[in-house]
DNA sequence: GTCTATAGGGGGATAGAC
DNA sequence: GTCTATCCCCCTATAGAC
């Protein structure tokens, strides 16, 4: 019926579709999101009770996404554009998988940065938060093509660019004296 | 065979499925991206030769956005997420659809925000602003489970919060006195 | 326990009726 | 020119073979 494989054992292994995807999602995600604690976790070992410099943690947080760009070969690319879009995906289930596998993440880096502006309202904090990640994954998702959304001026793929921009300008999302103080 | 309506004449107006979805995109796009240049166009007109004010610059381009979920019982907010999900669309169709939409907005606007920084490299101000419109897209996106997103922190909808927190981050992103200078 | 044959449903597009 | 009846393929999932 197939040429080379058998079709629909798949079925089997893995049940629904839904399930599916998800632990396609996952396994891609997981590595991403280990990487970031632990790498994480070092620095805080390293700094020792201090605050981790925002850039640093900028960078723990962003190196994992952009790196799958770096091996154009490998399956990396086409795992960042499956999750970017997973991401504003807007199927039910997948708020509560977002949920899982990012809260984690969100919630450890928030405290790192927190620490930087600990007088800074929640709410505010949060908003902050949410547009540094927003800005983060939309570059993921669009580092293919850069070059042609900047008319030739920005490289495809060039995700150590992404990196250096992205940790400056999370950084300066965070200033340490801002108009309103904090 | 239908309850109240024919079905497939869709396909006779609208030609085959692909045509259909940029139609309906376009016809949600068009009115959002034409209110942000015209307002670009008449800020411009008052400040007289002046550069616009950044606050007022990404106001005018995130207002439009945001507006859509002003009223959550119409057609905004899911119009919305239409558009949110379509930009992280890898159908190769898309790109060519994005360039036509977008790229004058972006490049109106790049235009005045530009003036802010005039010495500022081409390239690194292109990946600024590129983060900028990526939290914008993303928080659209997100507006709709801030709460759950932030366990109850931030509330749901909330485009008037999104708007002045977004307005205030894409200021701080183009900064009067950066480190490097400019 | 592993996989395949097959049924069932849905969606898209064409050919042709009005 | 407008729309509808119908076809076909693909995709999903189950039932049952090995």
């Amino acid at each position: 019926m197939e040429a080379k494989v058998n079709l629909a054992a798949v079925n089997y292994h893995h049940g629904d579709k839904e399930n599916l995807y998800l632990e396609v999602l996952r396994r891609r995600i997981r590595p991403i999101n280990q990487t970031r604690l632990t790498g994480l976790a070092i620095a805080e070992g390293k700094a020792d009770g201090q605050p981790v410099p925002l850039p640093v943690i900028f960078q723990l947080l962003a190196e994992p996404l952009f790196g799958l760009f770096a091996d154009l070969e490998g399956p990396g690319p086409h795992a960042g554009r499956l999750i970017g879009r997973s991401l504003s995906e807007p199927l039910p289930f997948m708020e509560k998988f977002q949920a899982e596998e990012f809260q984690p993440v969100l919630a450890r880096f928030g405290q790192a940065i927190r620490r930087h502006h600990p007088s800074l309202p929640p709410e505010e904090f949060l908003w902050r938060l949410s547009f540094v990640v927003g800005a983060m994954q939309h570059a993921a998702a669009s580092l293919h093509h850069m070059k042609f959304m900047t008319r030739g001026i920005c490289r495809d793929n060039d995700h150590a660019a992404a990196l250096s921009h992205f940790v400056q300008f999370a950084t300066a999302a965070f200033p340490r004296n801002r108009p309103g103080g904090g």
